[in-house]
RNA sequence: GGAGAGGUGGCAGAGUGGUCUAAUGCGCACGCUUGGAAAGCGUGUGUAGGGAAACCUACCGGGGGUUCGAAUCCCUCCCUCUCCGCCA
């Protein structure tokens, strides 16, 4: 959410960022509901203010006399307008603020022009270049893939998206998550371990509610699976002052991730590529205002660091203008180099929403300079995504026996050198 | 799941229909006092919104209702505690 006083003080930054994020909101209609509201607030407060003052003058009368009759008569007017505006004002402040939701994030100076993921640019390449491995095959063309990653039985036990993890294949990944986690505990982050539901008010506050509630599974007792350990994290502190000596605070955090994505089929989704429910961990900071671009580029770093360690090629796209997102203020994607498919596939994304995600949340912290709260920085990055790191030592690290290599650096995690397929 | 008791400011805790913008205590900040400190004394001490400002308004777990007027009465939901039941 935007703070509504720069909306009204700079509509025109708020103009520019609408159109560097090539996106369709109404400045206007925003500001005219905002005018709306503001003069039927100060119309109610002014009607609350005499029935205060008539209150006063009452409980100094003696309830039966004439004087005491004659001021209830002529307050029931006045409680029926407050009654009449009242219910007004609250619709006018619900259109209002619904209206200040539809506004996007200002997009970072730094962040570059650009309205497709054509024009955003790769910062930063490491590894290995594409194409150095023709004979590679897609993960799910591996022999015997289907006996450590079964989605056949997947599919019948719960549905398309939901594969069986087996034998070699489930240790594997809780050797990455573990791996993942250690690294991310060297790195600062205090491991936390959430709730995976959430009510709607904590959906809500991290922008899940609530124009995307069909994007998540939803319980009878009205909660919602997470689609990523960012809901329960952020919404950790929600509406609460810190004492700003802990800033930064640094967590991160292992769930599953439920998505429904409904409606989307083809290579890009086979295999390990997008699934209903995977595992993930989160990294989170929520920092000082004046560090948050220096955090980013920490967060990014340690993000970095798992892939670096996990030997895979990868690539660093700073994100444009128009394929950053509505709620970031700059973004950073993470991609990893699957031989195999030879295509980049995502497994982290490096956000700083700026006080954007805090203004929402009420998420604060006193400032020692003026003893007042003010709005945290919040930031959140993958460190990192399974599926698809997973996808990609399969692709990258097959071996002409139809093996697998381990990475070095999991093989303590793993307890062998390779993966089996037979 | 059943029965009962509760939810008030940073904390403790009073208030059960009318100057409650919430007593009192603790804590905290500043001042006086002191060689210095403690004690003592004094002043101040929440969040949000509107307004150029003076100032005004809202907030006593959330929501709704009754009333001229609600922290206080009614309904409803949530949470905490105690006891019972069940359970990895």
């Amino acid at each position: 959410m935007l703070d509504p006083k720069l909306l009204r003080e700079s509509p025109e930054l708020v103009r520019a960022a609408i159109d560097k994020k090539h996106l369709d909101a109404d400045v206007d209609a925003v500001l005219s509901l905002d005018t709306a509201w503001r003069s039927l607030i100060t119309e109610v407060e002014h009607l609350r203010s005499t029935q205060k003052s008539a209150n006063a003058a009452m409980a100094a009368l003696p309830k039966g006399s004439p004087g005491f009759v004659a001021k209830v008569q002529e307050m029931k007017t006045v409680s029926a307008a407050v009654k009449e505006k009242d219910a007004l004002l609250k619709q006018a402040e619900e259109r209002w603020h619904d209206a200040l939701l539809t506004l996007p994030n200002l997009p970072h100076e730094s962040v570059p022009e650009g309205k497709t993921p054509a024009e955003n640019q790769v910062i930063f390449e490491h590894g290995t270049p594409p194409a150095a491995n023709p004979t590679a095959v897609a993960h799910w063309e591996i022999p015997g893939f289907e006996k450590l990653y079964d989605f056949g039985r997947g599919a019948k036990v719960t549905g398309a998206g939901f594969p069986f993890f087996i034998g070699e294949g489930a240790r594997l990944v809780r050797s990455l998550l573990n791996f993942f986690l250690n690294e991310n505990a060297k790195a600062g982050y205090v491991e936390v371990s959430p709730p995976i539901f959430v009510n709607a008010a904590s959906a809500t506050a991290t922008g899940q509610l609530p124009d995307k509630e069909g994007q998540m599974y939803e319980t009878l007792d009205k909660l919602y699976a997470v689609p990523t350990a960012e809901v329960p994290l952020t919404n950790f502190y929600r509406d609460e002052i810190l004492d700003e000596s802990l800033l930064p605070i640094s967590r991160c955090a292992y769930t599953p991730c439920f998505r429904r994505e409904a409606g989307s089929y083809g290579k890009d989704v086979r295999g390990l590529n997008r699934l209903h429910q995977f595992d993930k961990v989160e990294l989170l900071k929520w920092v000082h205002p004046s560090t948050s671009y220096d955090e980013l580029d920490k967060l990014r770093g340690d993000a970095e660091n798992l892939l670096q360690k996990l030997e895979l090629p990868y690539r660093v796209l700073l994100m444009c203008g128009g394929d950053m997102g509505f709620a970031q203020a700059k973004k950073f994607d993470l991609e990893v180099w699957a031989a195999g498919q030879k295509r980049w596939l995502e497994v982290s994304s490096c956000s700083n929403f700026e006080a954007f995600q805090a203004r929402r949340a009420q998420i604060r912290f006193r400032s020692q300079a003026t003893g007042k709260p003010e709005l945290v920085h919040t930031l959140n990055g993958s460190g990192l995504a399974v599926p698809r790191v997973l996808a990609a030592i399969l692709e990258n690290n097959l071996q002409a026996d139809g093996r697998v290599k381990v990475p070095a650096v999991l093989i303590p995690y793993f307890g062998q050198e390779f993966v089996n397929f037979n």
